[in-house]
DNA sequence: TGTACATCAGTGAACGCGCGTTCACTGATGTAC
DNA sequence: TGTACATCAGTGAACGCGCGTTCACTGATGTAC
């Protein structure tokens, strides 16, 4: 895969030092969670696809759960990077503002699954990692604001609470991300596309709240 | 945690053979999902947990793979009751069955965590494990035809197709029982209740079908 | 009812393996003067 | 510019451990006659 971002693409290992083991080491992780799942790699395997002896990674993370929670942060910065241009992007209207907001998010569970699966799957509690649940705050914010944004264009009297908008388009986004969308062996075939999907059920939502192009 | 259905709650292992070693792993299995996730623990600690050598569960399971998938499947065979009950109870009119199937998954979510990340977060693929995949058609299928019910009785000009609402409202139920249902320590905290969510969203979904009570 | 036998479902010891982690070490790099 | 030194970021060997898996075995159960 690889298909992520690397910081130095043609910085090759030469010499006793890395250069930059710990980026290393996140795309080793990020390659190896792609093929296997967000279980199946160990911190030695991350070493091993790194380059580097087993004990280098100690110099860069506590273990393995801080890797992994330093990749799940990262995948919500991404992703809360990735709503936040949706939201910016052109915006003739609210409603198509949070159409885009939704379909980033799908489109980032297809391009990213190995992100997507480390920052849902991976068994970290929002306790034990609270810059995760930080990043992943700032990722729902984009489309709240975007929520409060049609409430407040609407009419006093059919004003939807901007809270529960942003928790009904979030968790039907993640459902067919979760299900449809994401670009690894665990998604399920459907007879149209997610975007296709996402698009009509949002376009259902908002008509419910009696919201309209 | 071993909140779901023992075959024999009371049976005690005593002398040689055990008994119902089979149903003893799978117990033994998800109470170790409970404590540590679906990749939290090994065909030795099912083992240790039904109080047998390491070697006993050969006799059953192929390997650990096997008695996963055997988990993920009873979890979709028992969801399907679920929502198949769900869909028969009362059914005082179309809309209030989809209300009752939608929240028959959720609260699955919520009363087996264990069942519910063995089933979508165990990295079974649909291919590895065909028998899985047909369980969890099942389960959708249900749904599925309390929507063609919907939109029958739906005036020819607005009947939207099955298919669509039923990937919308699965979706949708799936997305709130992932991220804020389910009983354990990757549930998100909402200011109101993911029954209330659901609730209020499949209202406004339908409404936005033309569809009301 | 008794006996012989087949089958089933466990045991427990053994194996090779890879993991996580530590440790003293060392090569490479940066900096003060 | 040169040199001495501190710091950084790796190495590689070592350890104890638990895993998956196999094997010959044996206790328990069922059944034919």
């Amino acid at each position: 895969m690889g298909r992520h971002k690397r910081r130095h693409p043609s910085r090759e290992r030469r010499g006793y030092h890395h250069g930059d083991l710990r980026e290393a080491l996140i795309d080793a992780a990020l390659e190896l969670i792609s093929e296997k799942g967000p279980a199946g790699f160990t911190f030695a395997d991350a070493a091993r696809g790194a380059g580097v002896s087993p004990a280098a990674p100690y110099r860069h993370f506590r273990d393995r759960d801080a890797l992994m929670a330093d990749i799940a942060k990262r995948g919500f910065q991404s992703l809360a990077e990735d709503l936040d241009a949706a939201a910016k992007d052109g915006s003739p209207n609210a409603v198509a503002t949070v159409e885009r907001i939704g379909q980033a998010y799908i489109d980032f569970a297809r391009r990213e699954p190995a992100l997507f699966s480390a920052m849902f799957e991976s068994g970290l509690t929002s306790s034990e990692a609270p810059e995760v649940k930080a990043a992943e705050d700032r990722a729902f914010n984009v489309l709240l604001q975007a929520c409060e944004a049609i409430s407040n264009t609407a009419t006093a009297a059919q004003r939807p609470p901007p809270m529960m908008m942003a928790l009904h388009l979030f968790s039907l986004a993640h459902g067919i991300a979760a299900l449809y969308s994401r670009g690894d062996g665990s998604r399920r075939t459907i007879p149209m596309s997610p975007s296709e999907l996402l698009e009509a059920a949002v376009l259902v939502y908002l008509d419910g709240l009696g919201i309209s192009k």
